[in-house]
DNA sequence: ATTAAATAGTGAACAGTGTTTACCTGTCAA
DNA sequence: TTGACAGGTAAACACTGTTCACTATTTAAT
């Protein structure tokens, strides 16, 4: 029932961080390549030349140690995540490069992001007061401010809600995302036959999300 | 090695066929409610009245069955979109029937949609040449074929590409089912304190699912 | 009708899983 | 030096999907 009263470390304190660190290391590299299915504790153990129980020492379960892969995961993107320039911003291309990072980096370790939103676990409260929240939860109100900064300049619709926008932004960013880890080449899929269209993209990974973008910003209507 | 020669089915595969549609059956009611976690094979063989090594005569693997669970649902899916009348059609309305039709049934049967594209494991060839698909591929058919007719008949802009467009827009209507499914009230998250915007969308379920495809369609550019 | 074969069903076993528990050992502070 | 405590282990618990030998029943052919 002591506050952390900002004292310095103990030895033990050290040496338990640093076995704590080593684990999820491991355990992010296993779960990167082999995702949660193929992240075992006793196979996580081995790795590590310790007994499967001694993990439980360090982590209170594999879901906690789960946990904190994927907040690490989001913390990483944030950090990689493009600032905005208020006054001499060009709003639809920084949206486009926010986009585009949050893709690449979600494909980039694909695992860490499909179970961070697998299930309907977050029962808890996700209306945020004050800046206590996950690097998911940030993220995402980098968004929120770029677009109601972009409606307030005129960059974007003037009747726009900014929070409901954000929202759809980020759930069309994250179903290509979702789509195009579930299909690995998504987009050539659905391609007609092998005689058609066949070198409109070709090479251009990043074609299906420049379009996914361009479709957002300038809508489909006439 | 025979051909299917179409005769007609003896007792005893009519008695195999009866027990594997009531397997599928009380698989679909427990897979519902507890999802892929909550649905093993010991509990269903209990639920049945068999033992757990008799389910594996009618199905060749836990996944088989789950399998056919995501493709039924797949099929009522099916069943449930629109069909568009060429002629009198409004497309923007059609456009806003079909993705709220499969919002409401994926968010009607969460565990079979989220499992349906959990994984990279479509890695089989997924460019069809033929109508031999699955009901998942020809429902995105279906919008594909809308938006193609929409963009000849001067309903869309001119220079979209179809495909393209019908991917990006399954994209945005599976991200929003899925951030949906994870935060289970996703219209209201995020919302700042009790004080402000409280009574904005009220009651109105499909309110974010209405803004979400006129953003699709308008678009956010000045 | 009798025989052979295929099918249905069982219960135990195999190889895994996450987690808990009793127990031992070494470190550290009083 | 003693006592408390954290680190570590092996074994067990309660599960999981799946397979296998075995029996009983039903079907098909002689």
């Amino acid at each position: 029932m002591s506050l952390p009263t900002e004292t310095e470390p103990t030895p033990a304190q050290r040496r338990h961080s640093k076995i704590r660190q080593m684990i999820l290391s491991v355990a992010d590299r296993v779960f990167t390549r082999d995702g949660e299915a193929g992240l075992s504790i006793r196979k996580l153990a081995e790795e590590i030349d310790y007994s499967p129980g001694a993990i439980y020492k360090y982590f209170d379960s594999k879901q906690a140690l789960l946990d904190e892969l994927k907040e690490m995961f989001f913390e990483r993107l944030l950090e990689e995540l493009p600032v905005f320039d208020e006054n001499s911003g060009d709003y639809t291309e920084f949206a486009k490069q926010s986009i585009e990072t949050y893709i690449r980096l979600a494909l980039d370790a694909p695992h860490h992001y499909e179970t961070a939103f697998a299930g309907s676990a977050e029962a808890k409260s996700v209306t945020l007061d004050i800046a206590a929240a996950s690097a998911k939860e940030r993220a995402f109100f980098g968004l929120y401010d770029m677009i109601q900064k972009g409606i307030e300049r005129g960059a974007f619709q003037s009747d726009l809600d900014a929070l409901h926008t954000a929202k759809s932004i980020w759930a069309a960013s994250h179903g290509l995302v979702m789509l195009m880890i579930h299909f690995p080449n998504f987009e050539n899929v659905f391609e007609m036959g092998p005689g058609r269209s066949q070198a409109a993209d070709m090479g251009m990974p990043n074609a299906i999300i420049s379009r996914h973008v361009d479709l957002l910003i300038r809508g489909i209507g006439p």
